[in-house]
DNA sequence: AGATGTGTTCGACAATGTCAAACTGAGTTG
DNA sequence: CAACTCAGTTTGACATTGTCGAACACATCT
């Protein structure tokens, strides 16, 4: 692709800085990070203030991310079509199930939460739509991976990296777990990412026949597990809430 | 300013057009909008693609929000100190007034909802946080214009839009009602953004004095409104809210 | 004071992104 | 079914545009 806009590339590396593990960097550290003249690198945060994507702590100078992302952010899940379709039958999944239920996509090798409907009980629980999960230890970034060999291979290429003692580091076992999960139509991990957290998921289909998302429970092994094994009254629910929203997107009706 | 990046402004000026009212826009909406060239917009929207900010639908051809701004958006809210710091204070007033609770600050002459908590019932509701809320026809926005004349005097001497009947949409009018949230230290909305909703409001003052936020709570007249006027308990504890966020901010401990 | 660390400004240079025109392909229409 | 229209896309010459590195201003340490 001959021809992408530099400033735009170097103006969306910075925001992923960002948004990344120190959410307040100094003109110096991003263009370190960047290899780039820090007068540049001046020059694009100054514009991306001004448009109101970066804000300046008066106090410390340094730049964090800005208010008109979060608009724009709540904008992409208005005219996003998976997350739209699948609001009803993500609540009653959670009524059925009284667990809380989560609707994830890829994005960059991850799972994107596009969705969340708490466990309904009065229990505080924290929101984690935008949240970025890791795609090899989760029910849904298996189901999404097993849908897409070549993010999988990706993926696999790289260090899986250890979250539980649980957690699949090995490439050819990752492989093999999603085979299963492609053969049997569903995934669940069981404390892979958080001891004592359970999820299942299964996959959410479009017109096309594409694996476009996921739709998952999520809780603890004293609620979600019967003998060490997905409780089958449990596991029913989640698939057929996602077949739901797949009909909704127009797969052809199975 | 000498010298904002041309590009850059460019690029955050379609995703303003791709976040309003028609999510979907082809390359010559666009191009039309901006009066550009539609070759020039369609290398901007090939490298907003390439990083994610924007998504070209493969039916149709047109554009939208991409993913990574889902995901930028809610790292925003991690780093956002006003809603850190306002979690569990607007957790425990949703709790006392058995009311929804929501945390604004000002945009662009709106109000950008950055904090929302659930009214403690099992009735669905939907989330709004990353909405822009009109600022003269909410309690939240009230306080915030109110100790922000400059914006204030701006957005009335644009035309202020009608909602329902009981909206202010004279600019004098507007001024004494600030002046009187002003004094009184709060705002009320009755009626004035959705017909048969009710909002309080109390500003949120940082370490500066400045006012960085608003937190108040809203819900139907019945509930919210005695003899037609605020109910003093619900207010008190909404005005206590508000207090005990500016405190953990830093203001003076007043 | 001096030294180091910020974030910021400046102006010359050429690399960079822009523009208009040409291209492609889908869908319509006579 | 060819001609037309409207979409998104590609192209290459041009000069506008953004980049760079050095100098600046202002803190905070030593």
């Amino acid at each position: 692709m001959p021809g992408n806009i530099q400033s735009i590339e170097r103006a969306a590396t910075i925001l992923r800085l960002l948004s990344g593990r120190n959410r307040r960097l100094g003109v110096v550290d991003i263009a370190g990070e960047m290899g780039l003249p820090k007068g540049t690198v001046h020059g694009l945060l100054r514009t991306l203030q001004s448009v109101g994507f970066v804000e300046q702590d008066e106090d410390s100078g340094k730049y964090q991310l800005g208010a008109a992302l979060l608009h724009m952010g709540s904008s992409y899940l208005d005219g996003n079509e998976l997350r739209t379709r699948a609001l009803n039958w993500s609540d009653s999944l959670a009524t059925r199930t009284r667990e809380a239920v989560r609707i994830g996509t890829l994005h960059e090798e991850q799972v994107l939460v596009v969705h969340h409907v708490f466990r309904p009980d009065d229990t505080l629980q924290s929101l984690d739509v935008g949240s970025l999960l890791p795609a090899h230890a989760t029910a849904l970034g298996k189901v999404l991976l097993a849908h897409h060999p070549y993010v999988a291979s990706a993926l696999a290429a790289e260090r899986l990296e250890s979250y539980t003692p649980a957690t699949i580091t090995d490439a050819a076992r990752l492989e093999r777990e999603l085979a299963r999960v492609r053969a049997q139509g569903w995934a669940a991990d069981i404390g892979e990412l958080v001891p004592g957290q359970v999820s299942y998921a299964a996959p959410i289909v479009d017109r096309r026949g594409m694996t476009v998302g996921a739709m998952g429970i999520f809780g603890p092994p004293e609620r979600l597990l019967a003998a060490r094994q997905p409780r089958p009254d449990l596991l029913a629910y989640v698939r057929e809430g996602a077949r739901a929203v797949s009909r909704e997107l127009g797969a052809i009706p199975w």
